[in-house]
DNA sequence: GTGGGGCGTTTTGCCATCGTAACGAGAATT
DNA sequence: AATTCTCGTTACGATGGCAAAACGCCCCAC
């Protein structure tokens, strides 16, 4: 059986027929190498390529007229990038490569021939949208009703629990490999805010760091400070056409 | 041939064939009417219950545990609502009817069979899926990078945009049928700044309201200020299998 | 081993933007 | 007619942005 991380990972929602995940792993056929802080790819780039990222990780992100950035969306293995380019022409974000990485790229046309072939696919493939659809909503309001600190505790909260997801190492402290400038981006405050918040969550002793490292110490009070809610808990797709 | 609002709107990207056509329309079987102010769907409700909404408008939205609103989508006839129950059991936001309203609720199974059965259709959600996602990082980067000013400019233009899609009525003026609390709750600012902003465009001339209708003049203008995209042009569907 | 350059973090002072609280007026709903 | 909504407007103040500089660390060249 050929190995597929995106069908591994489609696998942890649905059990896949072997067809399907012979045709999943047909999409990850040529896999890229990228280095740490390329560009993948560049807003307003004609785009007919979507990826499946393999190892590492990447971010999206646009850039306004005045130069500021918002981080749109930071990918782990497994994850599904760059399908706005489903719909538009044009890329609406860029990507590049925040650690060293392997993206399996295929062409959109690929993509229709696996949702004609396979619509089980398909439906997970829409089911799966609809949970980033959920994670964009959760920061939205992050965003726009809740405190700066608020917004460090669910960031760091939403980052760990997708590392868990696939990667089993992952207890109670994970390498972020993201700048407070970065994380600045991500949730709209600048890495000055970012600092002076970690900073006094870490007195606090809600989380700690060492090189790089950051450990969360009291979960639940975290969440609560964030006002997050774990999303990985709740999925049902049993309902699905069996494969 | 039975009308659907939901045919009618994804007839509007791609020619649908009759037997497509016949399909959506039976999600459409059960029109409720539901008066304005009415809550169809609460936060953390057990749902199967998608929704296509054929007249009036809905909002969909969460509340946090301090009592703050994050508005999450407006949505206009022929919008598809509540996919998030695809995924999770418990709905992860509410939905409230802002005008009295037409709703055609099914369940999540004949969602299933349609997947199933029309793989093209199945294929067209999840690209309509992704156009929201756009949509969403659009207002992440507006919540996350821009000013209060920019913020009302670009909600403005995409209200705009988004009802021109379907009303043909619309030139340059509009009914919003929000009030100013409820476009601050949308965009991350209170009322009374909203206010601020809305009067401060108003004297220079960018927009005029009178009796609940909002228009605007200066649409370019508008477009740099809030730096707006309007994404409805650039969309490319051609690729898809034909039907 | 040492000096330097780059990158990320830490820190500070200042201040703009935007939120809070509060109240009045007019319109709409009962 | 009474009540509830919505909008308008004010004074005050907190949150978080801005600019600038210093610090620590790693890597590299010499």
């Amino acid at each position: 059986m050929v190995t597929s991380c995106f069908a591994e990972r489609l696998a942890k929602h649905v059990p896949l027929s072997d067809a399907e995940k012979a045709a999943l792993a047909r999409l990850e056929e040529n896999p890229r190498k990228v280095k740490r802080g390329a560009m993948i790819q560049r807003v307003n780039d004609t785009v007919t390529e979507l990826f499946v990222l393999r190892e590492g990780r990447v971010m999206s992100f646009v850039i306004l007229p005045d130069g500021s950035r918002q981080i749109l969306r930071v990918y782990f293995p497994g994850d599904f990038i760059g399908s706005a380019s489903t719909i538009y022409s044009k890329a609406p974000e860029s990507l590049i490569a925040l650690t060293d990485v392997v993206v399996c790229p295929f062409d959109k046309h690929a993509l229709r021939r696996l949702l004609e072939e396979y619509p089980r696919v398909a439906a997970l493939l829409f089911l799966l949208s609809n949970a980033e659809r959920v994670a964009m909503t959760d920061r939205l309001a992050s965003l726009g009703r809740t405190s700066a600190k608020a917004r460090v505790a669910s960031f760091l909260l939403d980052m760990f629990d997708r590392l868990r997801v696939t990667d089993d190492g992952v207890i109670d402290s994970f390498d972020l490999k993201l700048t407070q400038e970065e994380i600045g981006d991500s949730i709209g405050l600048t890495s000055v805010h970012v600092n002076r918040m970690i900073r006094q969550m870490e007195q606090e002793g809600l989380i700690s760091r060492s090189n790089g490292r950051i450990t969360l110490h009291q979960m639940a009070r975290l969440e609560e400070i964030g006002h997050y809610t774990n999303r990985h808990k709740d999925m049902d797709l049993d309902w699905l056409p069996v494969g």
